[in-house]
Parts: C-alpha cells; sequence; structure tokens
DNA sequence: GGATATTAGTTGTTTTTGTAACTAACAAGC
DNA sequence: GCTTGTTAGTTACAAAAACAACTAATATCC
C-alpha cells in the first residue's frame, strides 16, 4: 500500500534543495540579465576568469564544473560583448588564454560587489551556528 | 579594486544550493527517467496526484508551484503512458480532474520508495541537529 | 616518420523550457 | 440577453540546454 511509503515533498532533501536554489537564484539572475544582458553560464566563466585569472576554457570547464560545450557558447558571448580576449597559446596552438578586459573587470567587480550583497541579506536570517552548519552541509553535498 | 570584492564562489550561497540540488539530484533524476522515461516535471505532477489524490492541473499549479504550461505538457505525457487519466468536470467543463491510474499509482510508490531510499542515504553523512538545521534552512529559503 | 589516439574547442541537431497568444467555458454587470 | 472580464487549459514560437559529431592541433608508439 501506498500509506507505507507516503511522504511529502518536504521530506525530500533534493526537493528542498531544488526549492531552495530556484528561490535564492531567482533574483539575482534577473539582476546580471537585465544589467549586462548575461546568461548564468556567462556570469560564472565571467567570475572565474575575475577570480582566478587568465585560463583556458578548458580549465574553465575542469573547475566550475562546466560542460564544455556550455563553456563555449559563453564565451563566445563575452568575446562579443567584449568583456573578454582570447589569444591563442604559442606553446599549444589549440588552446586559447582567456583574460578579462578592463570591461569585462568593471562588469565582474560589480556582480561581485552584488553578490556580496546578496548573500549577506540571505545570511542574516540565520544565526551564524546555522549559517555555519548550512555551508557546510551544502558543501558536502556538492561535494565542494 | 576586485582584491576588495574578492569572494569564493562557494562562499555565494546561491551558487553553493545550486551545486548542492545538482549533486542530489543527478542519481535519482536518472532513476526515474532510465526506469519510466519520465521528466522531472512528470515525477512532480505525479508525485502530487500520488500523495493528495485526484485534482485538476490548476491545483497541481498552485500545490507544486509549476507554470500551467509545464504541468498541461507533464500531464499530456503521463496520460500517454497511461499513467493518468482524467475526467471533465460536469459543473465547470473547463476543468479536468486528474487521477492517477493503477500503473500510474504502481509508479508512484516505486518512485517513493526508491525517493525514501536516497533520502536516507543523503541525511546518513549527518548528524540530526545538523539534518535539521539543514532542513529548516532550505524550507525558510525556499519558502515552504 | 607515419599511423593512431587524445585533447581543445566548435558546430549542428534534438530536447526541454519559457513566453505569449490563443480557445473555450464560465461569471458579472447592466 | 449581451458586453466585458476572468479562468482552465492548450498551442505556437523563441530561448536555452543536452547530446553527438566534427575540425584541427598535439602526443604516443611502433
Amino acid at each position: 500500500m501506498s500509506e507505507k511509503t507516503a511522504f511529502d515533498l518536504k521530506d525530500f532533501l533534493p526537493y528542498l534543495l531544488n526549492q531552495a536554489a530556484e528561490a535564492s537564484s531567482v533574483e539575482f539572475q534577473q539582476f546580471y540579465r537585465a544589467r549586462y544582458g548575461m546568461l548564468r553560464t556567462e556570469w560564472r566563466v565571467l567570475f572565474h576568469l575575475g577570480r582566478y585569472g587568465t585560463m583556458t576554457a578548458r580549465d574553465i570547464c575542469v573547475r566550475a564544473r562546466l560542460h564544455k560545450t556550455k563553456v563555449s557558447r559563453a564565451v563566445g558571448a563575452l568575446e562579443k560583448k567584449r568583456y573578454l580576449r582570447r589569444e591563442t597559446d604559442v606553446q599549444d596552438r589549440r588552446a586559447e588564454a582567456l583574460h578579462l578586459t578592463r570591461q569585462g573587470r568593471a562588469v565582474y567587480d560589480d556582480l561581485c560587489q552584488s553578490a556580496r550583497r546578496f548573500d549577506t541579506a540571505m545570511t542574516a536570517q540565520f544565526t551564524a551556528q546555522e549559517d555555519e552548519i548550512l555551508r557546510r552541509c551544502l558543501s558536502q553535498i556538492a561535494n565542494i
């Protein structure tokens, strides 16, 4: 009988995680989309270049855990917006080093500041202990 | 300078949430996809009908917080798989009451059991206190 | 040195989602 | 009754994601 296995979706951790993730992302997503016409993957790529410096698309794939086609298209879009430039590696002419332009860096700085504010606002509703546990558990689930 | 605003993605709660949500969903998603050819929205709709009984598409929209086009398509797909049937309401001929078939219920039971197992396995890595706080925080973020 | 395998990145095609416009049934006001 | 507005659900079209096949450069092995 299904009575035996009945449970609520709110008791299902993946569901809770998805709902929370979606709710937390909507606002910030609208922000960078409206302001810079960027998609999520583009923001992720921009972030990695801004935060960790020049690297190749492949490096971004590994670090950001994104598929290469997603990265390829995001890089193309960011290039078209003049937020980054590519330079073919002389050693290995398959690879290209990606780096932010001045304009790209300005966008990165702005988005980081906003992200900070978002994070701070979210965190404010929890105690320090809750926040610590929440982040630790999430990191563990995400294998970060 | 960007030094001032530098922060890691793992300090950004929406990012952590998304990574954790994705990681936690992948396995279960592959499961119901491989086994029943279902998409996430279909599983959500099936779940609501199984858990809370006959209702209209609109009810599902409200309860599951899904857009009506998503529900409409999921209902169509589930109907094609013979997991549910619709019956036009005699009072209001716009609305249709949706209910699971015997086969649909069997799938629901099976998926609920699996979901339980997934949840239990995930929870096992945390202490009771961590689990309690994690779920409470997530519910709060998700506005559930 | 040349065949074979790998790797970096792109492009094309198919699914899935998002958005908006639509039909049909009902409700309210006059 | 008839205009106007609202609601349930579908459909058509555009945006985005997923997947597979591709090109070009390099590495490996004999």
